[in-house]
DNA sequence: TGATTTATATACCGAACGGTACTAATATTA
DNA sequence: TAATATTAGTACCGTTCGGTATATAAATCA
């Protein structure tokens, strides 16, 4: 695993020769090769060229192979968790605050070197999750703390008299956060940007009940 | 591939050895091999486990890898747009179709005998779908099939007057598309049947304006 | 400057991979 | 029953897999 001195945390140099990589830096293109390729095809040479190391570098700074993978998706899910409370405002009406998650949900979704990937987790996670436990739990985990997030939100707007709705709170998120892994399916699949955003305005309408 | 003759499509016995395999039984236990470990960490060992057959065998009868995931998803998708056929009912009020549709979807998505395995193509073909343009479109036109068949009715509950809304039927069947797909991804995830149950209402419920 | 520490780089390990010759078995046909 | 056709089964192919032993390079410390 990646360690630091206390002398290389307070500015001094670590004492042995130093690394050539940013291991942030490297661990985010790993990412990128596991999300393109997902986990089981994805080969440790991918992997080396992809994060610029060789192989015993990598091995001593992130593990073996599942658990690069593992912290790949933590630091994954770490993005996600803040670019969805960045987008949720809590100021701005429930339509729009939903509107910009998709938004920004989308424009992850699409970038991407071999074309759109759509999320991480649902593109590599999903696939191992009945033979590994592990990857499941993180798998469910992603999905639940995105419920969450929304769940709150919905509760909010229900409690102030911004949404009226005979649904709770916590199925309003789920239908909601299924529209958003159906994008993240969707850009995955290859559809445009275009049939993405009709689709999510459509979910927006149909969730505060315009139109 | 798999190969009649007329002798044999006419009840008289082929000429040589006969098989000792079943072909569409065959496939639907290499299907569930796939379904489980996802295409890429499926071994060939794992497929001719589970069909029965030896890996000569195996190859004669579908020819590679490849060529056996694809006919896999072939069959997978015939079932899948019978099973979407039947469920979707004309007859029946538009959110009573929905539920059949979501109930028959949860019914697929929850058996297996390692667990809830979710739909085979979003559990296995979307992580290949970014390397592989052959997966891809059969992932993608997997998704639009669905959608048709979800306008369709749509379509028809408009034209009907059964249903009111400013949004398109092609909108509202991606909607309803995308909770289907999101009751595949909690499904894989692991969770319960009862939250599955309880998010397709939830997505019946504002498809329809009910509630 | 020599000892120590840490990282890089090469080369290699046994195992598993997808795929295939080759042989044996089992049927029909002539 | 001999010839032919088709399948089943074994054993093996070269390649790639994830992972590691070993040697070298580059820094600090005493």
């Amino acid at each position: 695993m990646v360690k630091k001195s206390s002398a290389h945390h307070l500015g001094r140099r670590p004492r042995g020769r130093p690394r050539t990589y940013d291991p942030g830096q490297a661990l985010a293109r790993v990412t990128a090769a596991f999300w393109d390729a997902g986990y089981s095809a994805a080969s440790l040479e991918d992997l080396t060229d992809a994060a610029g190391m060789n192989k015993p570098s990598l091995y001593g700074a992130f593990g073996n192979k599942h658990a690069l993978y593992m912290t790949s998706l933590e630091q994954y899910r770490a993005m996600g968790r803040e670019a969805m409370r960045e987008a949720l405002s809590y100021e701005l009406p429930l339509a729009d605050a939903l509107r910009r998650v998709y938004t920004r949900a989308i424009e992850i979704y699409t970038a991407g070197d071999h074309g759109a990937r759509g999320c991480f987790l649902i593109g590599t996670a999903a696939t191992e999750s009945v033979l590994d436990p592990k990857i499941r739990r993180v798998f469910a985990d992603g999905l639940h703390e995105l419920d969450e997030q929304l769940e709150a939100r919905f509760a909010h707007a229900l409690e102030h008299g911004e949404l009226k709705s005979e649904i709770g709170a916590g199925d309003l998120a789920r239908v909601a956060c299924g529209i958003m892994n159906s994008l993240a399916l969707r850009a995955r699949a290859g559809d445009s940007r275009q049939v993405l955003e009709a689709t999510a305005e459509a979910g927006v309408r149909l969730l505060c009940r315009l139109g």
